[in-house]
DNA sequence: TGCTTTAAACTAGCGGTGTAAGTTTTAACA
DNA sequence: TGTTAAAACTTACACCGCTAGTTTAAAGCA
């Protein structure tokens, strides 16, 4: 085949198609050849469309973040609209494990990330906080959002039994993995109520 | 070659060899072929001392969390030794960063990193937090100091300056990237003392 | 001591990876 | 209508983790 009438790529298709292939099977899952087998073509047609793999996978961690609820800044306080954005990025992640690991490591060149980081960073800001502090809590925010998304704590342990009979506290560890979720959203929501209860006492 | 008089190998030496690879290069440096000449030896060879590169990448993991100092457990208050447990797992990652996205998925079925969990969860139950209470607080610590070190916030801001025109309160986030390793030390002294202070208040 | 087994290196090779280069056909534009 | 650019293709390179089988020396045992 050489080039079709109707093109059979774009850029929001490979897109769409490289999310749902991280949601279903994970980062590793997705190679070039796979992601094009998707598609019905051939591996490096998708290089018409993007330079690298990097920029798909970039592309995918960009449209997810897009997802989070960013309206709170401008229309709260700065306490309500914190804690308020935090629990819809929790949630956006929550649904796209996967691509955590994409995200923890910062915001990088992608638009939705440096919009959200913008918005964060500007309501603190504008609330008062000072430069450096108001880069402290953003950042504290995101070790928060993308800890609690990550891998999740309670999945990190093994779940053969016999491997803990050597550590007495960790003894009910492999139940962990049945209350994986619960354990995790625990953790978010105590250190988000710790963090912000905290900041906002600092504040007065 | 055939069986040498002397091994050539050890899994200690491959493990020191790996660290230290991972450290100069990063983790996609790492495969086994490059570490075998590393070595001097051929990539195959490595698979009479470790069954995968999943294993010895494992054994890098561990190797660097046995260096973090559990010895405040034993002998002060709970909110004391948390945080010098905290401040001295967020030191031994510093000095392998590289290494930090393989310990932010969890402890495994890793020795020094179950040993660690059982010490920080122990101490936490003995001094009086329920189970439930625990595992969160462990949890938050570990989303803490592994997002701190992941990457780094600064780190994740590109340092193309154009970059940030469209975003008026990021524009001096090029910048962030010169002091990258005093805002994250930065946010998590901030998180530390917000996360222990709340803690404190709560227990009495 | 001599025989057997095992350990630790080797070489060869499989199927997979990201991606570069060059080809072909179509669509869009001057 | 002729030219250019786009979007598919095929081929191929260098690398990846890992397996299989081979060779030789060391270690264990009669």
């Amino acid at each position: 085949m050489a080039r079709p009438r109707q093109a059979l790529l774009t850029r929001d298709r490979i897109v769409e198609a490289a999310s749902a292939l991280i949601d279903a099977e994970g980062l590793d899952a997705l190679s070039m050849r796979r992601l094009a087998t998707e598609l019905g073509v051939q591996g490096p047609s998708l290089y018409n469309h993007f330079a690298t793999k990097a920029e798909i996978v970039d592309a995918v961690a960009d449209a997810v973040v897009s997802k989070v609820d960013l309206s709170a800044f401008g229309r709260c306080e700065w306490p309500y609209a914190l804690r308020s954005w935090a629990k819809s990025y929790r949630a956006v992640l929550a649904e796209h494990p996967n691509i955590v690991p994409v995200l923890a490591q910062g915001p990088g060149r992608r638009p939705a990330g440096l919009a959200m980081a913008e918005a964060v960073y500007g309501a603190l800001v504008e609330a008062g906080w000072s430069y450096a502090r108001a880069t402290h809590i953003g950042a504290l925010m995101r070790y928060l959002v993308t800890g609690s998304a990550l891998g999740s704590f309670a999945l990190g342990f093994d779940v053969d039994p016999q491997l803990y009979e050597r550590y007495p506290h960790l003894h009910h560890a492999p139940r962990l993995a049945e209350h994986h979720e619960a354990v995790d959203e625990g953790a978010f929501e105590l250190g988000l109520d710790l963090l912000i209860t905290g900041l906002e006492m600092e504040s007065r």
